[in-house]
DNA sequence: CTAAGGTAGGAAAAGGTTTTCCGATCGCAG
DNA sequence: CTGCGATCGGAAAACCTTTTCCTACCTTAG
């Protein structure tokens, strides 16, 4: 229904069809200045006919603010990265914003590029993210004021703004919960501790022990496979401490154990209780018996990113390391 | 390093300090009109002194052009969106080029509202997937002549562009391969055949059978679960079929027809062989034995979207449904 | 030495929108 | 009826770049 001869229709075509002037069409449009109730009518029948879409790039252009925020990720977009993007982009696209992907890879060569394709496109802000293996060093900006925020990935700069999962108290809530259960001997099996991500969730265990007064049960380190799940609990089951639940540092290991667990002949939960972390739908509910896990939240965490994005675009600047908590769903293991 | 002072630099900014005119700015950054070296160097030193970077959305304003794709998702990012939106950026922004990101969760309302924003924003192209469940109506582009392409997602409309893994294929190969190593009795465990694929992959499975003169065992529809797999493959044993190979709809029914094996006393791949589909990463070598499964490369999917949204956009058009190969990645399972 | 031709670089328009500033018209009051 | 004020709407600049066209200068050849 465009007016099928040449090209988009701009907003000369509405004021020629209306009437009326460019800048009037333009008040009409965005409810600005004063104009009689009859002509913003007439502007408005003329725009629906013409099926007019204001060029965003020219208004771009003249305010200096593209509405556009662009996501660097180090993750290929993995597993992690997936639902911080939803949560991001939904907040983002209810404020009329949209959002510019790049992925990186960890290299530092890509990210510099895309760096460059990001400013040129005057993007109004920056959300990075990634593995998350350790701190990383700030996104350099060139002296540019933009709106950055971190996810799922840090910062070495404090006057950067992160945002994470709150790792430990997720840790001490999933072992909060194993205690009011009734549980006394409660390992951890988790991943490898050059992670922060693994030490903080092995404080949050501590902490919930020792609050309770209970002595603090073997932590074994591995990599994040069921594989090392079930070789790690194996390990864990024949040695002097008897555990009657484990903390698993993500369901992969949780998985892993359960079947480690089954295979021995013991029973979960009744023998022993299973808490995974990520709540990674496939795993929980593939697993046997379906994993109790503590979730990230990490549509949540994307989403405030977005809220905060927003604010700080609007001039509102904001610093420091911020955690959002994580939750636990309970299922059948714990 | 920026200058420090009233906001960004632009072309004037150069041309000030290179002691030319804007024009001339322009004509040394895009090596076109006639300049002497030296002025070239002279405006390219300026250049780089400012650290100045051209305003994309200027140019995209001048040529209509916004060096932009958008990605409408229908599959909320999830596992088969990302490796193609992988694909897809990496080439494209070799292009220097961008993507849009747009999540409509199979919503017409949020995706038409989405089509508004990238409209307005003046795209390029658009790349429709989607969960690929069926066909799914074109997207109501108004006459807008811009190209589209459906990737891993089916358009109803045959005068647009699809591209698709070649499911059948992939099946036949896959069959091909256990017919070749001596299997004689396949079964197929597989989805709902409400899929497109489901029914595809039976046609390859058939049809590799076929060509080498043996019967076609039975076939089981069930969700794409390991649960499901479990129970359908534990049906299928008690049957009077008795197979020595599966081929499975995913690799969550094959790792369920793995355990269920396992667990009845059979070995894989000596007593009954397994192949799946998708070489979902976490599922193939988690599974035991690690599974030998049918890849659909939706990596490379999304780089040949890319290059073709590249032609396109450049002014060839394209039509029709393509149907890239698959490959079967052998582990131990068959 | 003069004229012609070629080349380097500048001036200005175009691209689509917002916004400011100003002029004109209308109505109402004196 | 005249004048003032308020309100509506138009003209034009600004945002930043590309590109076309043109001028001026230099070189070379006659």
């Amino acid at each position: 229904m465009s007016d099928g001869r040449n090209g988009p229709v701009t907003i000369h075509d509405v004021a020629r069809a209306a009437g009326v002037s460019i800048g009037t069409v333009s008040k009409a449009l965005n409810n600005t200045g004063s104009l009689a109730p009859a002509t913003r009518e007439k502007v408005l029948a003329a725009v629906k006919a013409l099926n007019f879409r204001p060029n965003v790039l020219a208004k771009s252009l003249h305010t200096g603010l593209s509405g556009t925020v662009g996501l660097i990720s180090n993750d290929s977009f993995g597993r992690f990265t997936m639902p911080i993007m939803e949560g991001l982009e939904g907040v983002l696209s209810e404020n009329g914003m949209g959002v510019f992907m790049c992925n990186a890879t960890d290299d530092a060569e890509r990210e510099k590029a895309h760096l460059e394709q990001l400013l040129a496109k005057q993007i109004d802000g920056i959300v990075v993210t990634s593995r998350r293996a350790d701190r990383r060093p700030a996104v350099d900006l060139q002296g540019i004021g933009l709106p950055v925020i971190y996810v799922f990935s840090h910062s070495d700069d404090p006057d950067d703004l992160t945002l994470l999962p709150d790792d430990e108290g997720g840790a001490f809530t999933a072992v909060s919960h194993l205690i009011q259960s009734g549980r006394k001997r409660i390992a951890h099996v988790t991943g490898p501790d050059h992670f922060e991500a693994v030490r903080l969730r092995q404080k949050g265990w501590l902490a919930a022990l020792a609050q309770a007064g209970l002595p603090p049960g073997p932590i074994l380190h591995g990599e994040w496979s069921e594989a090392h799940g079930r070789a790690l609990t194996t390990e864990l089951m024949v040695g002097p401490f008897r555990p009657d639940a484990i903390l698993c540092g993500n369901d992969r290991i949780a998985r892993g154990a359960a079947d480690a667990l089954r295979e021995s002949g013991l029973r979960v939960p009744e023998d022993v209780a299973l808490v995974g972390f990520d709540n990674w739908k496939v795993m929980v509910e593939a697993c046997r018996p379906p994993l109790t896990s503590v979730d990230m939240n990490l549509r949540e965490l994307g989403a405030e990113t977005g809220r905060r994005m927003v604010q700080m675009i609007r001039g509102t600047p904001q610093s420091g390391t911020i955690r959002l908590p994580c939750s636990l769903v309970l299922r059948d293991s714990a």
